[in-house]
RNA sequence: GGCGGUGUAGCCAAGUGGUAAGGCACGGGUCUGCAAAACCCUAAUCAUCGGUUCAAAUCCGAUCACCGCCUCCA
């Protein structure tokens, strides 16, 4: 079977052929570390977290790199604000990124790495360019000459005089001044300040503009060319743009297969952009003192990667409803392996497993649809649901639907803990005494027992196969 | 102004020419001593108008509304 993949590039949905057979190379942009993320910027993460998932699922071998922006404007302002180093604060929250990550039970990346710690290979292609024609310097600054490089704008479809116009209007006029081309952008900046992070350049000392460090770590890491490149709707442009401009210029090379672009995650009636400069935004930090992050990231994964997401109290409820029926499901499915009743075969579900398989498959492989995939996921457990209702099921079945389904969760970030065995004695001593009232019809003393495990947290089933328990 | 996206039942949402998947919520029912869990049943002609076609949510045209990018942003 073929998977297909969006290709912002040529806004077509294209066959995926990997640049090497069963591998992939993939590099998403990460965050600038100058704050806790929010949930816009975990919709991403999710997004091509899930998207890598899936690859390894269908057995590519995936080589993920994601950056970490270290230093920018907004980590010197924030920095200067706080009183402290643009190094501790990446620092904090880089911690923060990695915890909140985890929690969301994100892949770590196969690498994390951060401009700051490639800035000789960040001056070497700076330099490059320059050598080539493609950047000149100006005061310090490093700029490139975007109107030279023949397809600049193709992958958000702009052209060039509309940029031009466009630009104009936002311009702030010290660089506009020092630019020979208003649509022209910086890779390398000045030190403004005495105390300003600065690194020793050709150029005097200063930073790494924004986008260059991406197609450093980019082709350092996975190479001149690679398979995916991903991000959020709002770095078509300009960022990937440049980043196409600084890497083909370079290495003359196509830097990118397939562009992939999230869609964002919207808030309100008016399903605006969660964005940091219109204050409608959680962070994760925050929201996952309140809800499960399991939750929050089933939630996020429940909508193909390009649509928006309108965030709501709603869809998290939803999402928690049908987790905990899943939850029910393999709870269940375990009580039923490992119950002493005899197994048989039962070929109507051994084909219904065979062919849900294969729907899966199909509703993946076409661009991450993963609403028609939760959907066969969903109708899979209502086959187990059914068929565990039996006085007598299919063993080897549902062990193999056991696999499947705990695959598929986990595609979806969604990994229930093991239920630890645990013998707790006063529980089952408790459930003893109730399963005897039970059975002496002393239904006021059964009740009380069933209300007193409540209180300790315990919820009571009772199915044919005798009671059962678990942890609320 | 340029480029892009969205509009399907109360809500989420699939479906890109053949006569509207699925889920949540609501309601009804089965099972249960009662519960819990589970299962079953139950709803829309697809923003508006016009056109093409034997046939359109799906194609074409126009209109309306909303969102995004073009400036830091996943």
């Amino acid at each position: 079977m073929i998977m297909k993949v969006f290709n912002t590039l040529t806004r077509k949905k294209e066959e995926f052929k990997p640049l090497v057979a069963g591998k992939v190379s993939m590099y998403v942009c990460g965050p600038t570390v100058y704050n806790y993320i929010h949930i816009g910027n975990a919709r991403s993460v999710i997004a091509f977290d899930t998207i890598r998932r899936y690859f390894e699922y269908r057995g590519y071998d995936v080589n993920y790199v994601s950056n970490f922006t270290d230093v920018d404007d907004k980590m010197i302002n924030e920095a200067h604000k706080e009183h402290t180093t643009v190094e501790k604060l990446a620092e904090r929250y880089i911690k923060a990124f990695m915890e909140d990550t985890e929690a969301l039970n994100i892949e770590p990346a196969t690498l994390h790495p951060r401009a700051t710690h490639e800035i000789k290979e960040i001056i070497d292609f700076v330099q490059d360019l320059i050598d080539k024609g493609f950047a000149y310097e100006v005061d310090g600054d490093v700029y490139y000459r975007a109107r030279k490089f023949p397809n600049y704008g193709q992958l958000s479809d702009q052209n060039i005089a509309e940029l031009e116009e466009g630009a104009s209007e936002h311009i702030n006029e010290e660089e506009q001044s020092k630019k020979e081309d208003p649509i022209d952008f910086a890779l390398w900046k000045a030190q403004k300040e005495e105390d300003e992070i600065a690194w020793d350049s050709p150029w005097g000392k200063g930073r790494p503009g924004w986008h260059i460090e991406c197609s450093v770590m980019s082709t350092k890491y996975l190479g001149d060319t690679i398979d995916i490149h991903g991000g959020g709707q709002d770095l078509e442009f300009p960022h990937h743009e440049n980043e196409i401009a600084q890497s083909e210029a370079k290495t003359g090379r196509k830097f990118v297969n397939y562009w992939m672009h999230n869609g964002f995650v919207t808030v309100g009636k008016k399903q605006e952009k969660m964005s940091k400069s219109l204050h409608n935004f959680v962070t994760v930090h925050d929201i996952l003192k309140q809800i499960d992050p399991q939750v929050l990231r089933f939630y996020m994964s429940s909508v193909q990667y390009r649509r928006p997401i309108n965030y709501s109290e709603d869809g998290l409820k939803q999402a928690e409803t049908v987790l905990k029926r899943y939850q029910n499901t393999l709870r269940n499915l375990d009580a039923r392996l490992n119950d002493e009743n005899e197994t048989l075969e039962d070929n109507g579900l051994r084909d219904d497993l065979t062919q849900a398989k294969a729907e899966f498959i199909e509703a993946m492989d076409d661009d991450f649809n993963v609403q028609n995939a939760l959907s066969i996921m969903y109708d899979l457990a209502t086959t187990l649901n059914n068929h565990l209702q039996k006085d007598q099921v299919d063993k080897p079945a549902l062990k193999r639907a056991k696999k499947l389904l705990i695959a598929w969760l986990e595609i979806f970030g969604v990994s229930f803990n093991e239920e630890q065995a645990e013998n707790d004695d006063e529980i089952e001593k408790l459930i003893a005494q109730r399963d005897e009232a039970r059975k002496n019809k002393d239904w006021a003393e059964s009740d009380r027992l069933r209300a007193e495990l409540q209180a300790k947290g315990i919820v009571i089933e009772d199915t044919p196969q005798g009671t059962r328990w678990h942890r609320a």
